[in-house]
DNA sequence: GCCGTTTTCGGCCCGACTGTTTTCAGTCG
């Protein structure tokens, strides 16, 4: 009999995951969040968990007490937890899709499925209509009528958009009213804040000597589709794409509080109120109080609010929970790569292959940005429908950089190449050529389905070519769309190190590959970063924002990235 | 189920809103 297949982080925090839910639904207090802490903790460990526990140091991780130990270790043999499939057994079939329905939580849920019978959307849609959940004990025919729109609404909306389409957009607004007069001060919050990958809705936080004001113009912005709700101090409305804002005002006094509470995480707004109670203070969107008598701090700034806490300032892109408030207590928070710290973008398409733009308009456009290089990566043949170069004309383009570089003072464009590599973990140029070119990218573009061992040892073979320098969207995931290929990552991380082949952030709108957990975990291997556009026009240059926040939110510093060095040295990094 | 610069037991984030309720449970962010 095969030995069973090794179990991942990944998988150990989804059943905890599960479990969490399962005991919400049970109404049982408290360990639903010990089981999702320890699950959290879980997926961004740095180390294969297998590896912990044979070294004996499960209750180490955070969370993690000697109960959750042992079922971390019965998975670990048996692939299974018992605890689950009981808990399974339990609870009706039905309930935890029912509780996804906006306005019912559990406890809802399981009235429905213990007095109707009802397991699904359908089911409940068809009970709600014939006007029979509005007799059960805590409905009315209000709640009714509340069902069926939820249903309604998530039938046909239920999507979140990608940080990178809808970012733009909301800076653009949020720079449109911050001119009206009596505006003090306005941010975006909520998870655009926080430059998470995808967003549900844009929240932008106001405070405004006329807020009626401010407000009345919120809802006169040309690109609305309709307004949703509009009171004093809040407002909602519905862009032509789409995308839902809120716009929130409130007075200065509270400003800071507030930016914290409504950039969230939630999980992180619970830590912190926790470290606040820890202290004899509560923290609320308001502001800090004292418990023992009652007066209220103000916090000039946010950082004012995180130091009355006896915490380091938290960037909003680690605000997730995923460590980041122990860190902060122990001063050990990484200063994270700076917007603007990247010299140059080692991944731009011309019109040579799939690109928009010939290398002179790319070059002049990252002049503008302030870069000093740029690599252009264009598609080498394989991938024909991106009409990939051929030997003669990666020959021919280096020709035609030889003489822009020439022509342009103090920057310099690199002669690179994207490979693409094959089943066999081939590259589909020869490494005579390859020697010749600047920077390497090599990246998987199709078959990203194949089983695990056999990428695996396709993505190794590929790094062991010592003509890489980059392995290009290392997962090949699109957002929403496409999974990441099954890899042995903790293997793939320890072969680039020691192969010295950075991995690539994509920064294209929908890869973002790798992601911040991924760069977390892979940074704790020892991996260096590079970040590339993979722009396709001069426009697409800007997705570098993207990048660079995704670098942010996986805790990388500067110095862990190769091309917020200066060109000297990058080229020096290139050649070893 | 975890955890300790009050604690090894007794805590575990906070406020608002909604709808169903005669004083509050459930849900949400």
């Amino acid at each position: 009999m095969d030995p069973p297949s090794p179990i991942s982080n990944k998988q150990i925090a989804a059943i905890f995951y599960d479990v969490a839910d399962l005991l919400d639904i049970k109404s049982v207090k408290f360990k639903p969040a010990a089981y999702r802490r320890a699950a959290h903790e879980i997926e961004t460990l740095a180390e294969d968990i297998a590896l912990t526990s044979e070294r004996g140091k499960l209750e180490e991780i955070p969370g993690v007490g000697s109960n959750l130990a042992g079922k971390i270790r019965e998975i670990l043999e048996t692939g299974r937890l018992a605890h689950l499939e009981k808990l399974k057994q339990e609870i009706p079939r039905g309930v935890l899709e029912l509780s996804e329905i906006g306005g019912i939580g559990p406890k809802k849920a399981l009235i429905l499925t213990r007095e109707l019978g009802i397991t699904d959307r359908e089911e409940l849609d068809k009970a709600a209509r014939a006007g029979k959940v509005r007799g059960l004990p805590g409905f009315g025919e209000k709640s009714e009528k509340n069902i069926l729109q939820s249903i309604r609404a998530l039938k046909s909306t239920g999507r979140r958009f990608l940080l990178g389409d809808i970012l733009p957009a909301a800076e653009a607004i949020r720079k449109r009213l911050e001119m009206l007069p009596g505006i003090q001060v306005i941010s975006l919050a909520g998870s655009i804040r926080r430059r998470k990958e995808t967003i549900g809705d844009v929240d932008i936080l106001a405070a405004s000597k006329d807020p009626e004001k401010l407000i009345t113009e919120f809802c006169l912005l040309p690109e609305i589709d309709r307004i949703l709700g509009r009171g004093p101090t809040k407002s909602s409305i519905i862009l032509t794409s789409g995308v839902q804002v809120d716009l929130r005002v409130v007075d200065k006094d509270q400003y800071w509080a507030a930016l914290v509470y409504f950039t969230g995480s939630k999980d992180h707004n619970i830590a912190l109120r926790r470290r606040a109670l820890d202290r004899n203070w509560k923290l609320n969107e308001y502001g800090i109080t004292s418990l023992s008598d009652g007066t209220m701090l103000k916090a000039q700034t946010e950082q004012d609010l995180y130091h009355m806490l006896d915490l380091q300032y938290i960037e909003p892109e680690l605000r997730e929970d995923r460590g980041e408030i122990e860190a902060a207590i122990k001063g050990t928070l990484p200063s994270i790569v700076p917007y603007g710290a990247v010299k140059g973008d080692l991944h731009v398409h011309s019109a040579w292959s799939d690109g928009k733009h010939s290398i002179r308009e790319l070059a002049e456009g990252a002049k503008v940005l302030g870069y000093e290089y740029i690599a252009v990566c264009d598609h080498a043949w394989n991938p024909r429908i991106a009409r990939g170069l051929d030997e003669t004309a990666i020959v021919k383009q280096q020709k035609e950089i030889e003489q822009i570089n020439r022509e342009l003072e103090g920057f310099m464009v690199l002669a690179g190449i994207e490979c693409n590599i094959d089943p066999d973990g081939n590259l589909d140029i020869g490494n005579k050529i390859l020697g010749d070119l600047d920077v390497v990218v090599a990246s998987v573009h199709s078959g990203l389905d194949m089983p695990k061992a056999a990428m695996t040892a396709r993505v190794l073979t590929a790094l062991h070519n010592e003509q890489v320098n980059i392995l290009g969207h290392p997962t090949g995931r699109i957002i929403q769309q496409g999974e990441p290929a099954q890899m042995d990552f903790p293997v793939i991380w320890d072969a680039a190190v020691a192969q010295a082949v950075a991995l690539e952030i994509n920064a294209a709108p929908s890869r973002l590959d790798l992601s911040d957990t991924n760069c977390r975990i892979a940074r704790g291997h020892g991996t260096r970063f590079s970040i590339g556009s993979d722009a396709k026009s001069v426009e697409n240059l800007m997705f570098m924002e993207l990048g660079v926040a995704t670098a942010r939110r996986g805790w990388l510093e500067a110095g862990d990235i190769i091309n917020t060095v200066p060109l000297r040295d990058l080229l020096r990094l290139l050649e070893s």
